[in-house]
DNA sequence: AAGACGGGGCA
DNA sequence: TGCCCAGTCTT
């Protein structure tokens, strides 16, 4: 047969080479997992399907510090899939109360009911039963049929990621599709067989836990708890902090805006924000026109900015005073100022006042605004 | 004060 | 399909 494979879909992209995967990566972490990893976690060991996936539940997105006192209190009320399936829902979210993300606790209880309408009471072994099962997704299903059947199914939780990313070097943020089915394909490749894969999956997540942890992994603090440092690619390459990307910052929306400083003697101008908006009834610098979404509005020109001076007195010159970018939580802005010197000052409502330099800071400014005032005013405030 | 966290729901 | 969200805890 000479008939080259056929092909319906190609990726849109070819999937990008794994790197070199040691062969006894599996070996290092079930190793390290008897010695010193955790052993007696009451949902470890228990032959009960019901247990185990009620604790990987809770752990999603809990600690397991956190999570010990519920787990007690849930087995204690609900013993089993059938209990937890008749009890009422507002019994389940009571029971929950505290733990936070309550859709878990929705999609708990349904799923129980569904084991029990649907599956004899039995929860399945095939991951993609499971994972078929509200509140279970791939790594959640693969940790319950690798915990309670012995399955041979890979894991892939944050903790995994980030032993992952260091120990192969992995750059790109975990959560972008591509370096994730990356993490998937090796996750599948180090694999031990179906014999210790509960060591393997437990010691996985003990190491990401304990040793591998985020701000202080044990190979940086001089402990030599790690039995993948001598593989490990961040290590070798001085990375370990860099590891993995953290999530991309979303951009902040940015505005500008042209603001005066308008001088006269050794006062300068000051205007009381409305109540309402930013800076709220904090004294700024005069605002020419408006904060703006289109950045390239400003500064305004020099006219312009002499046309609105006329507003505080005999304006004598204008001229460009330079910029400032300040950055708040929410936005950045970008403040141009423009230096008017004003001859003859004009009468003003007690929204504005004309301060003298020496008592600016008496006076409640906004810290951009005081910051623009002492480096291009008086720099020796500074 | 900001980020981490797994799965679900939606554009 | 990819992106954003939730609720609490940690850093």
């Amino acid at each position: 047969m000479t008939a080259t494979p056929r092909r319906t879909r190609r990726p849109a992209q070819p999937a990008p080479a794994l790197p070199s995967l040691p062969d006894d990566f599996a070996v290092r972490v079930i190793a390290w997992q008897q010695r010193h990893g955790r052993h007696h976690l009451p949902w470890q060991n228990t032959g009960d399907a019901y247990r185990t996936w009620l604790s990987e539940i809770m752990l999603q997105q809990t600690q397991v510090s956190a999570v010990l006192g519920y787990y007690a209190r849930f087995i204690e009320r609900f013993p089993t899939v059938q209990a937890l399936a008749a009890a009422p829902a507002d019994d389940v979210m009571a029971a929950w109360a505290g733990l936070g993300y309550y859709t878990r606790a929705r999609n708990l209880h349904r799923c129980a009911r569904i084991v029990v309408a649907e599956h004899g009471g039995v929860f399945p072994r095939d991951p993609e039963v499971l994972a078929s099962l509200p509140g279970i997704g791939r790594s959640t299903a693969a940790a319950i049929a690798a915990f309670s059947y012995g399955v041979r199914a890979a894991i892939l939780d944050g903790n995994v990621k980030r032993v992952f990313a260091r120990v192969f070097g992995i750059d790109g943020f975990p959560g972008d599709k591509r370096v994730e089915d990356t993490m998937w394909r090796i996750a599948e490749a180090v694999l031990p067989p179906a014999d210790g894969i509960q060591p393997y999956t437990q010691g996985l997540m003990d190491m990401g836990a304990t040793v591998c942890t985020r701000g202080k992994p044990a190979c940086l603090t001089g402990e030599r708890a790690c039995p993948l440092e001598s593989l490990c690619e961040a290590r070798s390459t001085d990375r370990v902090m860099a590891l993995p990307v953290p999530r991309p910052r979303k951009a902040i929306p940015e505005r500008a805006a042209t603001l005066v400083i308008a001088l006269h003697a050794d006062t300068v101008l000051l205007q009381r924000r409305p109540q309402r908006g930013i800076w709220g009834g904090l004294w700024s610098l005069p605002l020419v026109g408006d904060m703006d979404d289109a950045l390239d509005a400003h500064p305004l020109d020099a006219d312009t900015v002499r046309q609105a001076a006329r507003a505080y007195g005999t304006v004598s010159d204008v001229e460009a005073a330079g910029a400032l970018t300040h950055t708040f939580t929410h936005f950045r802005l970008h403040m141009h100022l423009l230096r008017a010197n004003i001859t003859k000052p004009a009468a003003l409502d007690d929204d504005w006042r004309w301060v003298p330099l020496a008592q600016l800071s008496s006076v409640g400014l906004p810290a951009p605004v005081k910051l623009a005032l002492e480096t291009l005013v008086q720099p020796s405030l500074v």
